[in-house]
DNA sequence: TTTTAACCGAGACGGTACGTCACGTCTTGTG
DNA sequence: CACAAGACGTGACGTACCGTCTCGGTTAAAA
């Protein structure tokens, strides 16, 4: 983590170098993985020093997670296709999209360095926090104001699924995640569980 | 991956090295992790020698995933308690007690090794398999025969849901697999699910 | 060394495989030298299996002492020139070409291997032995005969300095064995040496 | 061989490292011979690290010729004896000292290394300029002085002889370099070839 | 003829050295 | 002080070779 020097004195920190690194790690974290990038290729192509490195990172994992937690959040923005099956079709593709650029590369190289800190992990909880909101605000929303859903639908426990599978198949399983996957996602799971949990039954897509 | 040689000439292999090896690089897999297991410690665990173990898999990363595909399954014994909330209770804790001791911090610290060759995925999947039979002949079969599912229950999806939140919290997340977590998991996304397949709502813990 | 077996009972060692073997050695250490020779290089070439090569030498070493030894005298046919300082030149270059071509090529190869045991020396005096016979029977002889050189001309100095000037050369300091040597070492050290011992002066080449 | 960096940027090498590590390799090599000295061996008695070793040098071969080359040139203090043939004797022995002690052991167990590259040819050739200029500024021309030799005495070949002579049998043959050996070469070698170069009969020892 | 012991090719085995590479620290000179 | 450059100690990796051993199969002398 980073280690901000105490007093003022002596020449500042130069913050473009910071960003320099942690740019140059992350394209190097996409591009070959996490093993195979050392510290100096990152130096390198950030055209700075190990030194320079180390002086705010204590080590290579510490550098990976900051780099992992500065990248811009990616901006999922819903359309309303009116019928909540095909929303969740859409959000679900816009999460795997999302997961399978550079962000996926990068989390199924970097994993390694998480196992040991829990800070990779707020990472992730950021992001489900922010699809929470999404599912929350929009699709659940617009159901509910179509009568779809009772008022107390709840998107937590369908984020946590949706969010679960996709990471199962990313990291552990590596199956495709193609339209079928999606279906599947949505149509025996997500909407089935919403279904059990409003106490209504399901309507699968014909 | 094993590399048999085709001919019957020369001294054959030695199966009990092979174990021996593969016993070893368990053992410190699961004591030190993957990343602080050296193959000379392998082979001094083993009483081996490099050359013996490099005879046979061409990397570490191919000796672990061989490891872990040879161990044994673990026994789950699902008892009937007479509900199927408390069996899928029961069935949830076996899983992650499984998936916690020996055998997930071994998962945690191989998993990188995975990411880039089928065959772990191979091995959760198998394991997987097993677990879906142990719901769809145990479990379910007893509610369905209490009346309490239609006949058409399926057990896949709920495996599915179930070993993706396990893995989901103990790869990635990081956060604690006790009673509470498996309380959620079963009463508000197991049966609620089974519910909505089933077309019928959902009875929650009282 | 060779280890011959007590008893006449079982199957007996076929010589051709002992001949077939030291033949691969000589052409693999003319080809690539001591080091670069592997004993299942060996073994392949000659069609051979390690194990019968160590059932007949002990080791690397003892075996390229044996090829060494086996390989047939060179016939060095010294002609009557009519001169002492011609017919040493001519004797001089035929000794050079011998230890030139894979002779010597395997000498510098295989130096190493008699530092530690004298075998290799036995078989660099025998070559001196036979050089001494020709040097005393031919080239002094004729000389005498002429007048050149009084009876009592000894070629054990010569030889000895003959030898060791080219193995000089071909061992340590890697200097070329060309005619301009050849004159050195004749017009300057060998004849001036006969001279000297002879109690009288030397007659240079015109 | 030493590879210096061009710039003066980063850290500039460390030449005590290198004093070291030639150090160290400098005592194994006489201790165990080249052979069983290791590069790891001789990066612990350095207390450095292979790689400070192989940034310097591409091999272990390179190395020891660089050991070699850097060992400080034995000071050779002839003496006056007041005779030629005794001169010639005590510097005989002062040379066969030089090369028996770890120098010797050196040699022999390096030997192998100097095969393929022309580098120890170099050393030796130093050495044996030095031992030229010996002989020529004191040796002969004490002789000279004293009326023993003309003014037109070479040490050249005189050198070469002797240097030639005790390498054969230390490389070679392995025969002791005994008082018996230092008689004949100078009585029956040097002098008669001193003789002989000279236009004068020899004058052997009483 | 049958036994029997040694032969033979192939190649697995334990050991050990090699040369490479990455990490994280340390040491220069320059701003 | 920060910074770029890069040397340094540590330690793992995968390769190669040596000399031993263990297979199945063959061969000639002994019983």
């Amino acid at each position: 983590m980073n280690i901000p020097c105490g007093a003022g004195r002596g020449r500042p920190r130069d913050d473009a170098r910071e960003q320099a690194i942690l740019d140059a790690a992350l394209q190097l974290l996409v591009e070959v993985g996490y093993e195979r990038m050392s510290m100096v290729a990152v130096a390198n192509l950030a055209r700075a020093s190990k030194a320079t490195i180390y002086r705010r990172w204590s080590s290579k994992d510490e550098m990976v997670i900051e780099a992992l937690r500065r990248r811009a959040p990616v901006d999922n923005i819903p359309a309303d296709t009116g019928s909540l099956r095909d929303d969740l079709v859409a959000q679900v593709r816009l999460m795997i999209e999302a997961a399978s650029g550079p962000e996926g590369a990068l989390l199924v190289g970097v994993l390694r360095a998480a196992s040991e800190s829990p800070q990779l992990a707020e990472v992730i909880q950021t992001n489900m926090r922010q699809h929470k909101a999404e599912m929350c605000c929009c699709l659940l929303e617009r159901a509910v104001k179509r009568g779809d859903l009772p008022e107390s639908a709840d998107p937590g426990p369908l984020v946590e699924v949706i969010v679960s599978m996709i990471f199962m198949r990313l990291l552990v399983t590596g199956e495709a995640l193609d339209d079928a996957f999606v279906h599947h996602l949505v149509d025996e799971l997500a909407l089935p569980l919403l279904a059990g949990r409003a106490g209504i039954p399901a309507e699968p897509a014909s």
